[in-house]
DNA sequence: AAAGGAATTGGAAGCGCTTCCAATTTGTCC
DNA sequence: GGACAAATTGGAAGCGCTTCCAATTCCTTT
């Protein structure tokens, strides 16, 4: 039922004016290595945390944080991807005493720059993410970042990251380690559903699973590729088409969850067995992954954590007083999810 | 470019000091109508919105909401639904400068009525909302009123709203909405999957679905129901039952979208056409209902509102002073959405 | 060793708002 | 019509923090 400490209580106890602890906590230079320690014992000692409505208030912040996604025709409007992005974003920022203004910009309105300018010039905010397929939007990248807007790009390719930082998980890897997987259970026809054309993820993630088949020194016709858009839709008619084959693989990868459930169906229609007939994997590890029969192999992506990730990033850079971030990709860890679609053949 | 306006430019522009002002603002007492309507005039004139941070601060409130939900070993935990509604919830929070907890907390842990009060005491939140199913326990409900904590209660059911106030959809009404678009689709054999004893939501759309039957003065076997847990892998048992039965029914509707998606698995395994030879239909419109062939129909539940009025309402009990909410139901708009697992065998 | 500058620390003003309390106006009663 | 209470309004002190600027201390120089 105790008051919450103040920045006066840790200046009291630590006997520095109250001015001291506010650079300490804020990284400001100019203070001796043992006065900073001191200060440090005394926020520890009374469990002191900075009261943010404060902070803002008296350094003028807006502690705006701007999260834009993209608006697609094909793609439904409340998916997995973009709420969880924005939920852990809006944790993050509710933590650090940040406030999340997401919003959706269609990637063909030509105002597009326009309207991401007047987020930081007019509504002052004090860093933006940016989710694909803006992430790799190179001009939109140079406006931010030259307007001084503190820039972080979800999953972005090697183009963007040479410009900015970037989080999300590592594509790449987590191809390979389906590939691992995929390989273990004994498969060597394999058909992989890529993604929508230049889409960065979708491609890392073939990339990944095509060094893990290279390396396990397959024949080259062991890894077929069809292109897919994403969507349900694109899996059940690329799978119609693979699967219906004289020469039919016995494993179908596919770049998200959402064609893998489209694959899925297709097979039961043709009457396959999943996974003796056909093994069946995803990625992304959407709520759908469960609510298929047999439950679906996929990679679990931290799209929550990587949505907080981002706020965390721009929330360090803004209190360093930099307004621009470390170039860089950050990898968020991923799990590979081995469920019965996979099933091993050989057990 | 321009800075915000503050409090005192709205008392400059009105002519009033700036704690009058704040009375206008805040619903105090003790303004004569003429001078609250220049406040507000002057208010509308610069389009002035109130500082939260600066609210806050002076207030001296924490400006903390508490959403509680249930921690079920059955449920997914990153459910669409709790998502959905902590979503709807942060947005509104953020829009009134509210700052939101949300806790998972399970419905068999002895400390649970403890670790809630404590959420008012020693974090000294100013509203709580309590999502299924604790938005039914009574017991729990009355503590939290006892402690002097505006609550609001997701989907409750009469005893809790007779209490508190509550938010939801209008599950009889929704439930109503669905019997009438599978009588027009002609069906007269129909089971319902019902969700897990005792569940409100679940039990008040198999009212509404029923009153129409009765309605309709269809015979008393017209329907048929049938007791799930709204898991995807109740749906794919009690399908299996339910149509390899002599007398199939022509439809099957499922009180959440888990279990149609399972029944809809059922239904392809069995070599049954949706919906010629079945049709089936969901409650919610999860993202499955668009990742299952083909789609689903069901009935919209707006979950993101939900959490956003939730918010609204704890907020505005707040702002007038008040530690308690009126008891009663506020029901958020549904609407159904008629997709082909239900089309018309007539047309 | 004295002066000049850099590094470190503290004082105090204010961010935009609420709220206590005093000042002023209005209404009421005999 | 004057005294008193009630209603209305304004003044001013903070809420917990940042930040400008002045004060102090510590090093370098020459």
């Amino acid at each position: 039922m105790k008051k919450r400490p103040t920045i006066d209580d840790v200046a009291a106890h630590s006997g520095v004016a109250r001015t001291t602890v506010s650079r300490v906590l804020n990284n400001g230079p100019n203070v001796r290595a043992e006065v900073r320690a001191r200060v440090m014992a005394s926020v520890a000692a009374l469990n002191y945390r900075v009261n943010p409505q404060a902070r803002m208030l008296a350094g003028g912040s807006t502690g705006l944080i701007a999260l834009i996604h993209a608006f697609e025709l094909d793609a439904e409007p409340n998916s997995y991807y973009h709420s969880g992005l924005e939920l852990g974003a809006m944790r993050a920022c509710a933590e650090l005493g940040l406030s999340l203004h997401s919003r959706t910009i269609s990637p063909l309105d030509p105002a597009r720059y326009d309207k991401i300018l007047d987020l930081i010039t007019r509504m002052r905010c004090i860093g933006m993410i940016l989710s694909p397929p803006f992430s790799d939007d190179v001009a939109m990248v140079q406006q931010v970042i030259r307007a001084g807007c503190p820039l972080i790009c979800i999953s972005a390719g090697d183009a963007v990251q040479a410009m900015t930082a970037s989080v999300g998980m590592d594509d790449a890897a987590a191809g390979y380690a389906m590939g691992q997987h995929i390989l273990e259970q004994g498969h060597r026809a394999i058909t992989f559903i890529d993604g929508p054309e230049g889409h960065i993820s979708a491609g890392q993630r073939l990339i990944g699973f095509r060094r893990c088949v290279v390396e396990a020194a397959l024949p080259a016709d062991a890894l077929h590729v069809e292109r897919g858009n994403f969507t349900f839709r694109s899996g059940i008619t690329i799978a119609e088409d693979v699967l219906s084959r004289d020469a039919r693989p016995s494993a179908l990868v596919c770049a998200n969850d959402d064609m893998a459930a489209g694959a899925l169906l297709t097979a039961h229609r043709l009457g396959l067995n999943i996974p003796e007939d056909i093994a069946v994997a995803g990625f992304d590890d959407t709520p759908v992954s469960e609510i298929v029969w047999p439950p679906l192999s996929t990679v679990h992506q931290p799209i929550r954590r990587i949505g907080a990730r981002a706020v965390e990033r721009i929330a360090e850079a803004v209190n360093r007083g930099r307004d621009t971030l470390e170039p860089g990709f950050e990898a968020i860890a991923f799990h590979l999810m081995a469920r019965a679609s996979t099933a091993s053949k050989l057990h």
